[in-house]
DNA sequence: TTGTGTTTTACGACCTCC
DNA sequence: GGAGGTCGTAAAACACAA
């Protein structure tokens, strides 16, 4: 089953990982997620699903469209970070499942306004060293993007945001310039920023399943492998809208590889993309 | 505390497609 | 030419053992 895969994955995803500077605050890093045990309930959490809904329910809860985030010019306003610098344990908030739901109405099936979800309450369960720790940090951030050229190499994400991409990821592996908008104005990232995280989670997976391959040794994973025994663990665009996909069809463990690089999508893609 | 390994952002190079 | 794809890589952020 998927969701099993979903939870092998996202477990050694993060792993009790705290993404989280103590010092810096960047604007993005507005709040921290629900544990993702309790992202991995979400799909069965209709209200957090936002993907059985159609996509037009989307948008029509987006906060006002902010400017490209952009990773290169000048820092950003500080209005969101500022709310989050505000305690001593800084912006340590965390979800339960049922906050999140709160947060997510069921219908709206997107996400709310990011400056709504600022003020959680810290979870009174989580420990030190349990896989729940990380979600309890604060991540903060500097004022801005930066690139390796600037001051800043890289900001952190929230856990939020990941969350949020994360779920994205596991309904389509190929985001659409919709909702790549979309998911860009309502995490407050560059859409940029959205493209190169899924790229980068792409290639994340690709790792993964080639680790996965060379660890099986292949046995059990021959329907995974091209016919050259190459390994390219590249899913076909799916080139299904979300709008489209029920929540019961969330897409299989990484499709069969393709035997090619990847390019040969492009075309594939772009029929995509036009659909829009 | 520090060294080391892993993961996460971000980029450049290069590709194909329109 | 611009878009987005992969691939490889840099470096920050992080985990963890010693």
């Amino acid at each position: 089953m998927y969701v099993s895969y979903l939870l092998d994955k996202e477990t050694s995803m993060y792993p009790g990982s705290a993404r989280c500077s103590s010092n810096n605050l960047p604007v993005q890093n507005f709040v921290s997620t629900p544990s993702y045990p309790d992202y991995m309930g979400y799909h069965h959490v209709p209200a957090l699903d936002t993907h059985g809904q159609p996509a037009g329910t989307w948008g029509s809860h987006y906060g006002p469209q902010r400017e490209d985030w952009n990773a290169y010019g000048p820092g950003p306003s500080s209005t969101v970070a500022a709310a989050q610098i505000n305690s001593s344990s800084p912006g340590q908030v965390s979800y339960t499942s049922a906050d999140y739901s709160s947060l997510h109405p069921a219908g709206s099936g997107g996400l709310p306004p990011v400056d709504t979800i600022n003020t959680q309450q810290i979870s009174p369960n989580s420990q030190r060293h349990s896989s729940y720790e990380w979600m309890r940090k604060t991540v903060q951030s500097t004022s801005t993007g930066k690139t390796r050229t600037r001051e800043k190499y890289r900001v952190v994400y929230t856990d939020h945001q990941r969350l949020e991409l994360e779920k994205e990821f596991h309904y389509n592996r190929y985001i659409t310039i919709r909702r790549k908008s979309e998911l860009a104005a309502n995490l407050r990232l560059s859409e940029r920023q959205v493209k190169i995280w899924f790229q980068n989670r792409r290639a994340k997976e690709r790792k993964l399943m080639k680790k996965k391959m060379t660890h099986f040794d292949g046995s059990s994973l021959g329907s995974m492998q091209s016919d050259s025994g190459s390994v390219s663990p590249m899913p076909v665009p799916d080139q299904q809208t979300h709008s489209e996909m029920p929540n019961s069809l969330f897409p299989p463990p990484p499709p069969p590889p393709l035997p090619m690089n990847g390019l040969q999508h492009n075309g594939n893609l772009q029929q995509v993309v036009a659909s829009q």
